[in-house]
RNA sequence: GGGCGGUUAGCUCAGUUGGGAGAGCAUCGGCCUUACAAGCCGAGGGUCGCAGGUUCGAGCCCUGCACCGCCCA
């Protein structure tokens, strides 16, 4: 039989696609709700089943996964829900332009046949969204798995929406709302985007009734003229006050209109008159409702002029109209002036066509009340981190305006509600109802559909089974973390606060942690038209999922953006290599069955030192975690692997391993299988399937019959007996000895193969001693043959010197060291202590420093400058003694 | 107009109670030293956006300003 051995370098592919299987396969991610062990929960903010992953699902994910498998190895009783979103309009958007190609419309299949051609679509197409979530290696429960318009959830729309609708927080009426022409439904105030483009102000002559005068009205949307039902001025405009309660008349149209006083007007903006068309214009819709404004909307649902207009502009397109209207103002001397301005347009956010504000009868929810509660939940129930947008959500909720929950599309969750074709009745009901109480049953649903974030907002509770009363439910509501980016803080996660609040009586999460969105390089928004995306299943392809995963945690500290470039990630692929070639040296260096030692009677600097830093680590990824301080754990670790672990602590232990010392080789196999051991179960949360891998091939100590599935094992136990200051400062002695050697023969270049020789004028015993320890290591280290020690001992006047901690490092170089060099290097040194001992002189020259500072702060300050002063000196000397035979 | 965030090495960014400015990448020089050239060793590089203030002491706290970005109106 022989040893289980590594590939030479990493190969993630074959590695990734084996344990996503088994995983999945063995329920590894299943939590048992009746099981022990503390809750921890978290539902995946659901993609839209039309998207393909890109890197903010990755890291997205990828910290959500870090969260769930650092709490199963903390003894926590996870459950993570996956699913996704029905997306209502971008999913009708998408099977609309299927049909489109095929030359027919959604009209032409009609309504039932239609969504069945999108549940079709959702079958072949929209699963793909979860295996990408697959790649990703994400440790959710794929037998929980929930869509936001399945029958569970549909059970509980409804319930929620006859629940609000009875306590009076849903209605319905007719009232000015966002519509997008293109997709032909309303949107809801935030589903509207606003962009700041170039135009035009035209100043219009609106002339007064009484034939008294004139006033010039300045607007940016001429077209709507045709529905203005009023002008407004200022009260407080000593220009036109006086005007008020005249009557203008409407060019083009003939119509009176009243002239109005409202503070609202600016008197800066352009004339100071403003023309005011309650069914065309959110403000002045609200301007018009305080008035008592006449609404007159000359657009219909498509966006043509109607017959509110006169016939000769009737059936012309609005963006068309505002050509022919002008033309005629003109033409009739209206028009005054037009003028450069620009202006911001509301764009929907799902087809960028511009938004058309326009009165319709729509379904509301009412949100004041729900929102006070949503508010008041933060912080003392719900934390939100980075705490800064803590304000942001504020904000929102007191600025809230009510929801336009329905939509005029027909993929999504009918609203239950039905109208007695006989009485006019309303009927909003769980259960179809078949009959009205008037006896009867002529009864038509609604023909609207709900939004898609209405189903989002009860995702936490609906994917746990409400309105059933599950065993789900009580275990896992509320959950622990919403992970999410904060494009949709408002759209979801205060919506979910509300619900949650509302039906649950209890938050949907203890802490909301927003994440950064992903940007590219250059710090622009990835998308398919610029042409910059990073398609993560391509990263994934070419560097292997962990080494992506690496990279997005690393970044997730940043502020608002992450600009990922494809260089970071293949950056951190080295690192997966590097991983994988010291775990590599470790098989290929432990037996199969690992030394029965107690780590607390292992000898050796390396050992002592490592294992010291090892419980370090462990104590740093820990808190880390906790604090949601996700880049420190990928810095923390990155650092302990590659620049203490291998670096050093490798190349220190070959001599034991390669000898004959039995008793130190066993011991160092044991901590070298730890430390290793540990790590990987440290690394595990960040990067899964190498941990996994390497794991399954480790050996073991006699009676370890911990699982072969690292996702399983626990998070390693601290060992505070293990914490050694004193290792880790005799440690950098040596680091600052081999250092300082390797600085003077690369300086001098000197070729490195060349054995040198090193004599130490040591500063104390217990320098002394460790060096004597460990000379053999100082040796190969360094590249040595004869290395003298001791406080007496002198070296060469020729040779390259330096001192460390004291200690004075002579290399002697008799022939080969170029004086000059030499004495550049020493003059670097001093000039480098210098400069620091400058900064620490003059505090402690400073009694204002000497007489407020901390005792403590004093005196590290003092014993600093001691120091700095003793190798100051030692350099000076060593500086002479190079003169003196330089003659 | 209101709010939020950013400004630290050539680039991308860390820097958690204020106490000797860091990392990765890039650059330069030298190495195939039997885990790893996806690597090893070494080096250079910063008046921490500007101006004030608090303090013995400020990258960090306060005020103002400039520029960049995002959100809301």
């Amino acid at each position: 039989m022989s040893k289980p051995t590594l590939a030479k370098g990493y190969e993630p592919w074959d590695v990734e696609d084996k344990w996503e299987t088994h995983w999945e396969k063995e329920k590894t991610f299943t939590p048992d709700a009746d099981a022990d062990g503390d809750p921890y929960s978290i539902v995946i903010p659901p993609p839209n089943v039309t998207g393909v992953l890109h890197m903010g699902h990755a890291l997205n994910l990828t910290l959500q996964d870090i969260l769930c498998r650092f709490h199963r190895q903390q003894g926590r009783n996870v459950l993570w829900v996956p699913g996704t979103d029905h997306a209502g309009i971008a999913t009708q958007n998408v099977v609309e332009r299927q049909l489109k190609e095929e030359g027919k419309t959604r009209d032409d299949l009609g309504r039932e046949a239609f969504v069945e051609r999108v549940w079709q679509w959702k079958q072949e197409k929209g699963d793909h969204i979860l295996n990408q979530i697959r790649r990703m290696g994400a440790s959710v429960d794929w037998t929980r798995e929930a869509f936001t318009f399945d029958d569970q959830r549909a059970k509980a729309v409804r319930e929620v929406f006859v629940k609000l609708f009875e306590d009076g927080l849903i209605y319905k009426g007719d009232y000015i709302i966002n519509w997008c022409n293109r997709c032909h439904t309303a949107l809801a105030d935030d589903e509207v985007e606003h962009e700041n483009k170039p135009g035009n102000l035209w100043h219009i002559k609106y002339p007064l009734a009484d034939g008294s005068g004139e006033l010039i009205v300045a607007t940016t949307r001429p077209e709507t003229m045709l529905g203005d039902t009023a002008i407004a001025v200022n009260p407080e405009d000593d220009r036109f006050s006086h005007l008020i309660g005249k009557k203008a008349i409407l060019p083009l149209v003939g119509r009176e209109l009243t002239i109005i006083g409202d503070t609202y007007v600016d008197v800066e903006f352009g004339t100071g008159c403003l023309k005011v068309t309650p069914a065309h214009d959110m403000n002045d819709w609200e301007l018009g409702r305080k008035h008592d404004l006449e609404v007159l909307a000359v657009f219909d649902d498509a966006g043509y002029v109607n017959e509110n207009a006169p016939e000769k502009y009737q059936g012309v397109y609005k963006d068309d109209a505002r050509g022919v209207i002008v033309k005629d103002l003109e033409a009739e001397g209206f028009l005054v002036e037009v003028a450069d301005h620009e202006h911001s347009v509301g764009v929907c956010y799902r087809c960028k066509s511009v938004i058309e504000p326009h009165v319709s009868t729509q379904w509301f929810v009412s949100m004041k009340p729900l929102a006070e509660k949503a508010r008041a939940a933060v912080p003392d129930k719900t934390q939100i981190h980075p705490e800064h947008w803590t304000k942001t959500y504020y904000n929102w909720l007191d600025e809230i305006r009510d929801w336009c929950i329905s939509r005029q599309i027909w993929w999504g969750h009918r609203i239950p509600a039905w109208t007695c074709e006989d009485c006019g009745e309303l009927i909003v009901s769980i259960d179809d109802p078949t009959k009205c109480t008037c006896g009867s049953a002529n009864l038509v649903q609604d023909e609207d559909v709900l939004d898609t974030w209405f189903s989002s907002a009860l995702w936490p509770f609906s994917t746990l089974g409400w309105p059933d009363d599950t065993k789900e439910l009580a275990k896992y509501y509320p959950t622990s973390c919403l992970v999410t980016g904060f494009d949709i803080l408002f759209f979801w996660v205060a919506r979910m606060m509300m619900m949650g609040l509302q039906f649950m009586d209890e938050v949907p999460f203890h802490d909301v942690y927003i994440h950064a969105l992903v940007r590219d390089e250059k710090g622009k928004k990835m998308s398919k038209s610029t042409g910059n995306v990073i398609d993560p299943l391509d990263m994934i392809e070419k560097y292997g999922a962990d080494a992506l995963r690496f990279t997005l945690t690393s970044f997730a500290a940043m502020g608002r953006d992450i600009k990922l470039s494809e260089q970071r990630i293949e950056g951190y692929k080295h690192f997966m290599n590097k991983i994988w070639n010291a775990a590599r040296f470790s098989l290929m260096n432990l037996p199969e069955t690992i030394p029965a030692v107690d780590l607390n009677d292992c000898e050796g600097l390396a050992n002592k030192w490592i294992l010291s830093r090892l419980e370090e680590v462990k104590q740093t990824a820990k808190e880390a975690t906790e604090a949601y301080r996700f880049n420190e754990i990928a810095q923390s670790l990155y650092k302990f692997v590659w620049s203490e672990f291998c670096d050093w602590y490798l190349e220190m232990v070959k001599p034991a391993l390669y000898g004959e010392d039995e008793a130190a080789k066993a011991q160092t196999q044991k901590v070298l299988w730890t430390v290793l051991s540990e790590v990987l179960v440290l690394l595990h949360p960040v990067t899964p399937f190498i941990t996994q891998e390497i794991w399954s091939v480790l050996p073991r100590p006699e009676g370890d019959d911990r699982s072969e599935d690292i996702a399983t094992l626990p998070f390693p136990d601290m060992r505070p007996g293990l914490c050694d200051k004193e290792a880790e400062a005799r440690m950098e002695l040596f680091m600052g000895v081999v250092s300082g050697v390797r600085n003077i023969r690369t300086e001098l270049v000197i070729e490195p193969a060349k054995k040198l020789d090193l004599l130490v004028k040591t500063a104390s015993e217990t320098d002394r001693e460790l060096l004597e320890g460990n000379l053999n290591l100082i040796q190969s280290l360094a590249r040595l043959e004869n290395v003298t020690l001791g406080p007496d001992v002198e070296g060469p006047k020729a040779s390259g010197s330096t001192v460390v901690q004291g200690n004075e490092i002579y290399v002697p170089l008799e022939g080969v060291v170029d004086f000059e060099s030499e004495l550049a290097r020493l003059d670097k040194n001093i000039a480098k202590i210098e400069k620091t001992k400058g900064g620490v002189a003059k505090k402690l020259s400073n009694p204002g420093f000497l007489n407020n500072a901390p005792a403590e702060v004093v005196e590290k300050e003092k014993e600093k400058l001691a120091e700095m002063d003793e190798d100051l000196a030692k350099l000076n000397e060593l500086k002479e003694r190079l003169s003196s035979i330089m003659g």
